[in-house]
DNA sequence: AAGTGGTCTAGACCACACA
DNA sequence: GTGTGGTCTAGACCACTTG
């Protein structure tokens, strides 16, 4: 028999999100940003007592707080702010969201939009034959109306049926989950490069320039691949931050 | 009351590693290992039965399995194996692990080592003033005999009593454990870069050409920063590689 | 010695997928 | 509808840190 211990606080069940954990993750990371770094929370005992919630229910919460670098335990001791705002997390964004993320206006212009047959690398990464057709969106992208970086995104043809007669602005993301596909994970593969002169007017910098390659394959919820992109970012603007645990 | 119902596997308590959850892990890691992709794991509850333990820690197991990338799952449907062996796990591992992980031979070559003071940049890294003393050791980090990076470490000199008269071979992060200081996770950043004359020739590579510049600082259990780590790899035998998660 | 986070159990209900 | 993974409870014991 689960009986919900009814508190002062009742845990937030039913409103805008789905659950309890998520509720109390929010609540506790609006604790967190009041305090001080290294300052210690409320003991999971406490934090359980003062929500309503099981023990369990709170570790969920602090979990999620500690993956994403807000706090850090130790065994023993316990839970605490932790030092710094770095940390940006590591997460599937869209280059819009990025963009405004760092501060930056997004924007866009279309250099290739049209279909293609896979070939062979492209094929081996979206795993379909190399004479199946692909769709190939190539962009210049742009943060406060300067060329960040010049992309090139190439999608199954036949998951996307009409996507090129349909306006091309706006984002390509929201497009896709119309198709009822949305990348739920990506892998991601980073190079330093150099840039050439075709590809450097485009950017607007200097032949021979250092950039970012960042070569990134979306997979669905099911592990299939779905877009395939290639990202030359100018060194001059742009680099990748992410956190990196022992072990894991 | 909690009662461990003993069934024909006995769960590995005790044993070599410290978890129930973790010895599971294992064995199941080594189940998938021999599955095709797509194909499906047992239901949790079924895993609980076989393996005797309670559905929780198979969770647990299964969620571990999930963050290696090796399964996902679909609530309704099941556990799956994932698709690629590809998703290189993103650990935080030393110059020589990499490189093994790679199929190549570590080595290194001392260019200097001292003890300077830290001054305002990696003062403010190190999270210590700009006048304390830090050592600083520079290598080229070898690949098969070859140079692969310029790597510039620092670390706060109080912390490091004596490293520079012992020997400069081997584990750098050994030695910090004879300290008691373990880097338990590291912030870092990615930028493209081109490499001058005096470093292009410790690398071994034509002045202007592309490197991959990742700035790491390891922080301790504590989120205390230990070290400081600048370096320069040359972008035709060097990647990142990792996975990105939608949401978090 | 006391208190903290870490692991584990047994059982319930909820949300979603699929036939 | 049936079965799957997802969430949650209440309570126990273990491993570790700290006064």
């Amino acid at each position: 028999m689960v009986e919900h211990t009814a508190s002062e606080k009742p845990a937030t069940r039913a409103t805008t999100d789905g659950s309890v954990y998520e509720g109390l993750r929010r609540r506790l990371q609006a604790v967190v940003a009041n305090l001080a770094a290294h300052e210690a929370l409320p003991t999971e005992r406490e934090l359980a007592e003062q929500y309503g919630v099981s023990r369990t229910t709170v570790r969920r919460a602090l979990r999620s707080l500690e993956d994403k670098r807000l706090v850090y335990r130790v065994q023993g001791a316990g839970t605490f702010v932790s030092n710094t705002t770095v940390s940006k997390s590591l997460s599937l964004t869209s280059f819009s969201e990025d963009m405004r993320e760092r501060g930056w206006r997004p924007g866009s212009r279309i250099v290739t939009a049209d279909e293609v047959p896979a070939g062979a690398e492209i094929g081996a990464d979206l795993q379909i034959a190399a004479d199946e057709p692909v769709v190939r969106l190539i962009r210049v992208r742009l943060a406060n109306d300067s060329p960040m970086c010049l992309e090139s995104v190439y999608l199954p043809a036949a998951g996307v049926p009409g996507l090129l007669e349909g306006g091309l602005e706006g984002s390509l993301y929201e497009k896709l989950a119309r198709y009822g596909e949305r990348p739920a994970r990506a892998e991601q593969v980073v190079t330093a490069t150099s840039v050439d002169g075709a590809d450097a007017a485009l950017l607007d910098i200097a032949p021979g320039s250092p950039a970012l390659r960042i070569r990134r394959i979306g997979l669905n919820r099911r592990d299939h691949p779905i877009e395939r992109t290639v990202s030359i970012y100018r060194a001059d603007r742009y680099d990748v931050s992410f956190a990196v645990l022992r072990d894991e």
